[in-house]
DNA sequence: CTTAGGG
DNA sequence: CCCTAAG
């Protein structure tokens, strides 16, 4: 019980852990019409994950990289696949990317973790040690027979990164409200890696763009596994991952004991089984506040489509203050949420927040995370194609339903709030219509975006009264009389959005 | 609850 | 991004 008690306290923190990164790998999804294909073919180098399993570029195989933000997936409902992007630093500096993992049910580690994933790459990681509970072998999880078996699929799945087939573990996941992450198998470099992850439930739940994979769909993958393991998540482990092929190769080097001893205890995967059993199917809603309060930010919580639950019991690990009942609805839950915001102060001691991820194109992940104080912003930068997609949303559903947009063009992205669309485009307006801004800063904003993009930026915004312009004074330079039409037509659209409100 | 605004 | 006031 105490262990409950304490772990429950401890949902909410947040784990930073070293991981080293196996092979190469695909890159990060732009966008939604990127495919797994394009990807392979011109791997970029960020990170991104995918139910899990961190991906990334290249330039980041076989090196250690610190993992501040984690993201895993639930199954959100909408998309099997879950994951979450991670920063990706432009810059190359991989080897300082961070990941988060929400130390939820996890034990809480406050210390950096360790942890080395296998590969047979390199091997470079000599100096991390795993320390942590998760020992590599398959077999002190559980795995051993099923493994093997395993192996066997993967190997052959190996050769080429299954699109999506499969799907499994992702999806099975959301009922248990624990998440797991799943392995494949990549032979690149002629190293046959298979990682699994498994999370326990409470990560902040984002989600990735849409990709088109269930899960397993990039070759290289490191293994984050979770250090603590007990008895009983072990047994949830390899349900977990039951199904899925995995092998794992994961090096430990002192763990066992030592790890169990500092790591508590999370509900154990029955528990999040029962639970979820029972409501799981028809609830949707409910969602385990554990992730929202360890999120505070609201970005974690935001999608609403993503609601997953978990199990009441499990979660209600979280703030007895906040402590949901069984049964929460969403609007409870959100409650709940802003409870846990206030409580925050108090969670926070026990957890750690680092909070951001930063996206592909953030590079101020500072070198050392400052964790502790910053609050956490996790500021996701704006990818083209994420501005673009705002643009087309803009145009097609008028200026101010942030909602339909979002719904409709970002239903995959689990960041990225209606506000945050109608801030983008707040920002967008200030930065195409010259107004004063900081020169630098904007318009290097702007001078990224094609030209062609910031044509229909300024269009939409002599449309648009956003911020209080009225009557804009800008008039485009260059309207060539098919923008002339097209602005027209955005019009009638503003028009006719408004007449209908 | 969703927007608009302001910080 | 976050928070708050309005509709």
């Amino acid at each position: 019980m105490d262990h409950e008690a304490h772990s429950r306290n401890k949902f909410v923190n947040m784990k930073s852990q070293r991981v080293k990164v196996e092979g190469s790998f695909a890159p990060a999804l732009e966008d939604e019409t990127e495919t797994i294909e394009h990807l392979l073919a011109e791997p970029k180098s960020e990170y991104v994950t995918v139910d899990g399993v961190l991906c990334c570029g290249k330039e980041t195989a076989g090196k250690c990289v610190d993992i501040e933000d984690f993201s895993c997936g639930y199954d959100f409902g909408l998309n099997t696949y879950s994951g979450g992007l991670h920063s990706a630093h432009p810059r190359g500096r991989y080897d300082e990317l961070e990941f988060g993992v929400l130390d939820g049910l996890l034990d809480e580690v406050d210390e950096v973790e360790d942890i080395h994933a296998i590969n047979g790459l390199a091997s470079p990681c000599d100096d991390y040690l795993l320390d942590i509970g998760f020992t590599g072998k398959a077999s002190e999880l559980g795995f051993g027979p099923r493994e093997k078996s395993h192996l066997g699929n993967s190997s052959s799945e190996s050769q080429s990164p299954r699109l999506s087939g499969s799907s499994n573990g992702a999806v099975g996941i959301s009922e248990s409200s624990t998440v797991t992450i799943q392995e494949f198998e990549c032979k690149n470099n002629s190293v046959d890696k298979a990682v699994t992850h498994e999370f326990h439930g409470g990560f902040r739940r984002k989600k990735r763009r849409r990709i088109p994979v269930e899960g397993n769909v990039y070759p290289a993958s490191i293994n984050l596994q979770n250090l603590e393991l007990d008895n009983d998540e072990k047994t949830l482990v390899k349900e977990i991952v039951s199904g899925e092929n995995e092998k794992l190769s994961i090096e430990a080097t002192k763990l066992g004991a030592f790890c169990k001893e500092k790591r508590l205890r999370k509900p154990t995967l029955r528990y999040i089984e029962e639970f979820s059993g029972k409501k799981s199917k028809d609830s949707n809603e409910r969602e385990n506040c554990s992730a929202l309060t360890a999120t505070q930010d609201r970005s974690k919580v935001r999608c609403q489509n993503e609601h997953h639950h978990m199990s009441p019991g499990i979660l209600s690990s979280v703030p007895e203050e906040d402590s949901i009942s069984e049964n929460q609805t969403l609007a409870e839950f959100r409650t709940q949420r802003k409870l846990a915001k206030k409580h925050a102060s108090i969670l926070a001691l026990e957890s750690d927040e680092q909070p951001i991820t930063s996206e592909s194109e953030d590079d101020h992940v500072p070198k050392k995370r400052s964790r502790k104080h910053d609050r956490r912003k996790h500021q996701r930068m704006w990818t083209l194609s994420e501005v673009t997609t705002l643009v087309d949303g803009i145009s097609e559903y008028g200026v101010g339903r942030w909602t339909d947009i979002k719904r409709v063009l970002f239903s995959s992205s689990a960041y990225r709030t209606p506000i945050d669309l109608r801030d983008k485009w707040r920002n967008l307006l200030r930065a195409s219509c010259g107004k004063k801004m900081k020169k630098e800063v904007e318009q290097k904003e702007m001078r990224a975006l094609p030209k062609s993009l910031v044509r229909r930026v300024r269009e939409l915004a002599t449309v648009h009264p956003y911020p209080r312009q009225r009557g804009k004074k800008f008039a485009p330079p260059i309207l060539p009389t098919s923008s002339k039409s097209a602005s027209s037509d955005l019009i009638r659209k503003y028009v006719r959005r408004k007449n209908r409100s």
